[in-house]
This record gives structure tokens, C-alpha cells and sequence, in this order.
DNA sequence: CGAAAGAGCACTAGATTTGTGCGGATTCCA
DNA sequence: TGGAATCCGCACAAATCTAGTGCTCTTTCG
């Protein structure tokens, strides 16, 4: 129901975490990395899922992984630099935003051959489509400010 | 992944539709009504489910329908007073934006008990609330018309 | 009374999500 | 050099949600 998975929910939570890492860290010097574990062990998520969500957004390229010990991960980029549309997009996989995805499933793949008989012309594919602008236009810093508005979250992007 | 479930998909065509029925109507006079099965015939979709999408969305007070013979149903209200938040809210339930939903689900009902645990007092819900304030801000209106662009749906509402 | 059309109920199959276990590879530290 | 911490990769079970279908009942028009 128009949800993001846990999964997302998870990532999301390391990503505010390590961006409050990064944040504190002293002018110039890069934040130290944080593993999986020391998340997990702070918020009451199953750390083997954490460890996924982690896992894809390195893949993702918003974070950046360290292995071996005292290894971890760490943002990428600047807090503000990072988009929830990547974000959500490396969790949760590309958009489905191809072509005509509503009644376009139903003709099968190639294009939307119906689309004389779509008078609607999915109304769904647009609105995901919009829902999606917004989410780029949403930084993780942003998310990691705890005084923002969540109703001015999306429409304050001058 | 942050998708509409198909019985939204087929409450939009409806809705959609219903509202082009409306727009075309004689001046003042109200639009005839429309049967699910003549909604069912012109587009690809199962009769059963666009039926249950319509039950819903007279249940949750979007459309008004007619039983018996020559039934159907019928926008309630005019496309430009009916929220695209309130035909998600008909079509999938309530927004699941009680209290602190992230986390505090782990910590059971009656409030999130592990507020101080919890210091990023869940950015999804703050997202998810942001989303909903934007869909609230949307009309049927604006999604059937076909004009109207995809990316700048949510952003023009002044 | 019969046909049309909207409700209600139960059920199956399929997909997705969520969660877990185990072992391997890599790197730091003693 | 060995051990420990940590990130990776694969495969699997359980729970939940979604999609779709069948049958019956009630209401209303003709």
C-alpha cells in the first residue's frame, strides 16, 4: 500500500545515522566508517537485514564499504549530495516506470500495442513518475534534519 | 517498492473515466450513472477486482452508487473537490502514519516505547507524511486531465 | 416475475517480503 | 603468523500480501 519495504526502512536508518556521523566529524577529516554491527546494535533492527540493505547501497554507490577489521561503511558523498530517489532506487530496485506499466503488463512486452484502447493513458505511470521528480529532489540531509517540516520536505527545492 | 496495488490502478481507470462521464454531461445536469461491467468491457481489466475498487470508493464516500437494474455508479462529488489522498486512502486503507510506524512497531502497540532508542524518530514516517500532505494537494482533476505534465503534478498547487 | 446490477463471503494460487544459517574472503592487530 | 572482526555471497524457510475466481444474495427497473 504505497509502502516502502523494510528493507528500505532499515537503509534508511543506517543512512541517518552514518550522515550524523558524518556531520560530527571534525572540519576537513573524512568520518570514520561504522559497522554493521555497531547500527545494529543501537536500533532494534534484525542485523542481517541491516547488513543487506547495507550491502546494496555500496553496490549503489552511496556508500562506501571497508572490509576486514574495524573495517564499515560510510556515505559516499556529502549528506547533501545524496538523493532519496537513489536511495530508494538501490533498495528497492529501478522504478518500473517502463513505458506504459499499468494496462501496458497486460499486452505484453514490446510497447504498449493497446494503446488505443488506453484512453487513460495510465494515469498511474505519470503519477508514479511525479512521485519520483520528488524524490530526487529530496536530500539525505534533509532527511537527516530532524527540523524540517515533513510537509515542506518536498515542496522546499528552489 | 513503494508501488500501488492494481486494485488502485483499476479505482484510478474508473475514476478517471467516471470523471471524463461527468465533464461531458449536459450543463447542470447530473452525469448517468455507469455500470462496473461497462467500465470492465472497454478496458483490459477483471471485472471481479474494478468491481471491488468501485465498492471501496463508494464505501469510503468518492462515488455514489445505484443498485438494481440500469445501477451503476457516479462521481459524488465534482473531480475537482476529490483528493487523490483521499482515493488512495478509499482504495489501499489509512496511511499507516500512526504515531512513530518505523520502529515502533517493534516496540508493540500503545506508543512507541523506545523513543529514546530511537534518535531518528523515524525519518520514513516524516517521509511518509510528506507524501500523503502531497497527495492530498492533487484532484482527480488534475490526473485526468491528460495535459497536465507528470513531473509538475504535485509542484503546481499555489 | 425476470433480468440487470451492486454487495457479500470464501477460497486458491502466486508473488513479495521478511528473516535466518552457514561458510568464505579480506583486513587489522597482537 | 595466527586470531578476530568485518564485509560478502548463496540458499532456504516462513509469513504476509496480492491477484484472481466462483457462487450466492439483495435490490431495483421493466
Amino acid at each position: 500500500m504505497l509502502r516502502l519495504t523494510k528493507r528500505t526502512e532499515y537503509g534508511l536508518i543506517a543512512l541517518v545515522h552514518l550522515a550524523d556521523q558524518a556531520a560530527a566529524a571534525p572540519e576537513g577529516a573524512e568520518a570514520d566508517v561504522v559497522s554493521a554491527r555497531a547500527i545494529g546494535d543501537q536500533f532494534p533492527v534484525p542485523r542481517r537485514l541491516l547488513a543487506e540493505a547495507l550491502k546494496a547501497l555500496q553496490q549503489g554507490g552511496i556508500l562506501d564499504s571497508t572490509r576486514g577489521a574495524q573495517g564499515g561503511y560510510r556515505l559516499a558523498r556529502p549528506a547533501s549530495e545524496i538523493s532519496l530517489g537513489e536511495i530508494v532506487a538501490a533498495l528497492e530496485g529501478a522504478p518500473t516506470l517502463t513505458s506504459c506499466d499499468g494496462l501496458g503488463a497486460a499486452a505484453g512486452p514490446g510497447g504498449c500495442e493497446v494503446e488505443p484502447v488506453c484512453p487513460i493513458r495510465s494515469p498511474l505511470a505519470r503519477l508514479r513518475k511525479g512521485i519520483w521528480t520528488l524524490f530526487e529532489g529530496v536530500s539525505l540531509q534533509s532527511l537527516a534534519d530532524r527540523s524540517v517540516d515533513p510537509a515542506a520536505l518536498f515542496t522546499a527545492t528552489p
